[in-house]
This record gives structure tokens, sequence and C-alpha cells, in this order.
DNA sequence: AATTCGTGGCG
DNA sequence: TCGCCAAGAAT
């Protein structure tokens, strides 16, 4: 394996010299070396998130906090609204708690095992971070590697339990030198040739070596477990209006949309559908339904509006509807708000 | 170990 | 339209 390792190695190494992806957060040509703050925020972005929903909110995040510095003196609450839209919002709660913990210990661990230990941190982004901004040896493994290494050792067993064959199989071919631009060129691979769906295995510098391709069909690696499907919930939110002005709640710190500002609701969860019994009595108008998807289940939420409540509950404020968009809304009560704009004004 | 966490794009 | 998928982490 060691010998085939090092092929595997320096054959996609030089790949990835001639062919490396240009992206926002990647050191250039005539850097003096990666910023570990811009690679550890990059990392945590593109945690289950494509890269073209990262580089607005990148460019967005290190043109206000230039540092790991000034993000950690940030107010917590302007941090959630700026990532509001990027989803998965445990990854913004976390980041502050990073921010905070490296500001407080002078800088960025340069180990994989102490980078571990930092919020938000798990597997995969200590690993990377550790070799992509410091240049030590780790084993990445993200999705991407998954598939490759799974394709070129035709891994069958399904995924999850196939992923402890594939660590090993990724730590094979992890070279001493240039992890990290190892693991950049892996991903690099799986983003743009090995792909999921219909690989291009004639551009591949490393088919010759792949063994899914020798069987006919790379497309069957990784295998997969089933999935569960998918509940369907219904819900209702409250667009309650005062003198130009909606009233926002803030979600509770942990769960879905955890901490971040909202409009109020009828307590539709996963679990199961909203009461929806309104918070105040009134005569409430239907301003019409958005659906939204979310990743274990399907929501069908009914917006309904009432006007004239002088305060409608303890915890809340009154927001400008004109300057929503600062509001730091996620997308499911972005749309929800757009829904009963639309609607004011007449438009079905 | 299995669940619970968003969102947008693509075939 | 719809299921799949994306630089996963926390519990």
């Amino acid at each position: 394996m060691t010998a085939s390792g090092e092929n595997v190695a320096s054959l996609l190494l030089a790949w990835y010299d001639a062919h490396a992806r240009d992206l926002p957060w990647r050191a250039r040509p005539g850097d003096p070396a990666p910023d570990p703050y811009r690679v550890w925020l990059s990392e945590v972005m593109l945690q289950q998130t494509t890269v073209t929903a990262v580089k607005p909110y990148f460019a967005a995040f290190t043109r206000r906090w230039p540092t790991v510095e000034a993000l950690a003196a940030a107010p917590e609450e302007e941090v959630m609204a700026a990532w509001a839209g990027l989803g998965y919002y445990s990854r913004a709660r976390n980041l502050v708690k990073c921010a905070w913990a490296v500001a407080e210990r002078g800088g960025f661990p340069e180990t994989e095992s102490e980078l571990r230990g930092l919020p938000g941190l798990g597997d995969y982004t200590a690993a990377a971070v550790a070799a992509i901004a410091f240049g030590r040896r780790a084993v990445v493994v993200d999705a991407n590697v998954e598939r490759v290494v799974a394709r070129l050792f035709a891994i069958a067993e399904p995924l999850p339990g196939g992923r402890k064959a594939i660590r090993a199989a990724a730590d094979a071919i992890t070279p001493q030198q240039r992890a990290g631009d190892f693991a950049q060129a892996m991903m690099d691979l799986g983003a743009t040739i090995c792909t999921a769906r219909d690989p291009r295995c004639l551009l591949c510098p490393l088919s010759a070596r792949c063994e899914a391709r020798r069987s006919g069909e790379p497309a069957r690696f990784p295998v997969k477990a089933p999935k569960k499907a998918k509940p369907q919930r219904t819900g209702t939110v409250w667009w309650i209006v005062h003198e130009e002005r909606v009233w926002l709640v803030r979600r509770p710190g942990s769960g879905m949309l955890g901490g971040m500002r909202a409009l109020p609701d009828d307590g539709w969860s996963a679990k199961g559908d909203g009461s929806g019994e309104p918070p105040v009595a009134g005569e409430w108008r239907d301003m019409g339904a958005v659906r939204h998807g979310f990743t274990h289940f399907d929501l069908d939420l009914r917006v309904m509006a009432l006007s004239g409540v002088a305060r409608p509950s303890d915890e809340g404020e009154w927001w400008p509807i004109g300057e929503l968009d600062a509001a730091g809304l996620p997308t499911l009560f972005a749309k929800a708000a757009r829904r009963a704009m639309a609607t004011a004004r007449g438009v079905r």
C-alpha cells in the first residue's frame, strides 16, 4: 500500500499544481502563508455547504471582521444575524465561542488534537485546519474524500459503516509532506471530476489506479444506507404589525434555528404540527402559506396577520418592516415575511 | 450509534 | 417535481 499510496499522492499533487481551484480563502501565490483565521472560518462555513453558497458570506465576514480578535469582540447577535441564510445555526454559535477561546489564548493552536478541542471543530475540521493552515500531516476525510477513496479502492461496505475502512485507506495515501495541499486536491478532485453523479473519469489523474472505474460502474461507490422518509409537518407563523413594524422574537439558544431572530409561531417542530392557536385574540387574516424543506422534515407554514395589538408578548421587539433584511431572519421566516408583505400589497 | 440540526442547486 | 447532495458537529 505504501508504494501505491505514494504514487497516488504524487499524481494528485501534480494535478493540483496545474488545476487547483482559485478560492477566496486559499493562499495566493506570493502570500507568505495561509491565514489560520481565514482557513478556520472557511472550513466552518463549508461544513455541509456548497462553495457557491459560502463565497458571499466569507467575503462579508472577513470584510467586517478581518481577524479572529475582531470576531471575538463582536456582539454575538450581530454574528448570528450575519450568518442568517447560511443554515446550521449551531455553527454560528460555536463560531463565536471558538473565537472567544482563540482570542483568549492568543491565537489558534497548531496541533490537530488541540484544534479538535475547540467548539465547532470535529474530526474533519480539526484535521483540515492542522493540515492547510499549519502544514501538519493529518488525515482529512470529508464527503469528497470518502467518495474518491471509496472509488479508488472499490470499498463496497455501505456508509456509515464503511467509514472505518475509508479512513484507513485515506491514511494510507496521505503523504507526509504537503498534507494540506493533498487534502485540498482530493476535495477539488471530488468537486470537479470525481463527482457524485456521472464522474468524469476521462479527466481524472487517478483513473488508471481506480478500482471503481475498472468495475465499469464508478458512480456505484460509495454505497450508502437507505434514507428514512421525511415527515410532512404543518405550522403557523404570526405576522403582527403595528405602525410599519413587525413583532419579532428570538428563538431559544438550542434546537432548530436556535438563537436566531424569528417570527412568533405556534410550536411546530420536526416532531409534530403546530397548535394553530394564535398568541392573542383578534381578527387574524390568512396571508397564504410557504413550503420549506429541512433536512429531516418538510414544513407547510401558514402565515396569519394581525394589526392593532399594543404588545403581543413579554419577550420580543418591534422591527421596522422596511429594514427587515437587517433582522437576520433564517430563510424560512424570510420566506414567510415575503409572503405576508406580498399578500398585504394585494399580490397572490 | 442514531438523530438532529438549513439551504440551495442540480439532474 | 423531487430526491439527492454539499469542505460535518454535537449529543
